[in-house]
DNA sequence: GCTTCATCACTACATTTGTAGTTGTCATTT
DNA sequence: AAATGACAACTACAAATGTAGTGATGAAGC
């Protein structure tokens, strides 16, 4: 049911935005961007918009009666299907070719290489 | 410095095609791609075509002076490539939490946990 | 030599994406 | 009330993507 929408890179980060903070009217979202992206009011209510559309966001209103937007879609539910189809793209869909190529191209501290291999067992009880 | 020109999602497939085997002629691609994309001739060329345009590929003749196509740039760029902007967009670029997802949202064996816990030892020596 | 194919070079056309502008309405402010 | 300013609803428009079709050309077969 709550299937996760196809979300384009700008629609990304208003996604984003609104899953930091939510509800929030256009305008609040503009503002919540400005420092990143450096859009018009406009080009931020085109993708609310459309985003609305896709179903991944709801409005509302509040209490001066503006339209608020808010996420229909869990984060979580989206960066799953966004990982999964760009494992389906890349890495022909094989978790392990992925999880080779980011553990030899990323930099990483000490800490985080232990979190991981600690994640990396619990994965086999599971 | 060959630097990894976008690749669209369609466009991945011939690429693929063409890292596996290469150099090979529209139609020759077009048949190896038959099983997966069931694509007419002509949407083979136009791939091809932009592909070329992009700086992905090059094209050269064969003996019987047909045009064939050959990679232009190495499948490991255009993975790190797409393997980048994927991090950027979805997890704020960021290795850890990119990690940290695939490392629990994947099915993996015994045996590549202990291969992946490996590399990400290498990893801190280097 | 006419037919048939493969190849090529152009053209086509709907969708999606990125990035707005224009117009109309209401409420607020001089 | 006239101007100002937020908000909404439409409209715009080019580039990128997905997916071909058409027409010319040359070689190969009959």
């Amino acid at each position: 049911m709550p299937n996760a929408p196809d979300i384009a890179e700008s629609e990304w980060s208003v996604m984003e935005a609104l899953w930091e903070t939510s509800p929030q009217t256009a305008s609040e979202v503009t503002k919540a961007l400005r420092p990143t992206m450096n859009w018009a009011e406009n080009t931020v209510r085109t993708l609310l918009m459309r985003l609305v559309e896709k179903g991944a966001l709801k409005t509302a209103e509040n209490a001066s009666g503006t339209r608020t937007f808010l996420p229909a879609v869990k984060r979580e539910a989206c960066v799953r299907a966004e990982s999964e189809s760009f494992m389906q793209r890349i890495f022909g869909g094989a978790a392990k070719p992925l999880l080779v190529h980011f553990a030899q191209n990323s930099k990483l501290t000490a800490e985080e290489v232990k979190e991981l291999k600690k994640l990396l067992d619990q994965n086999l009880n599971s």
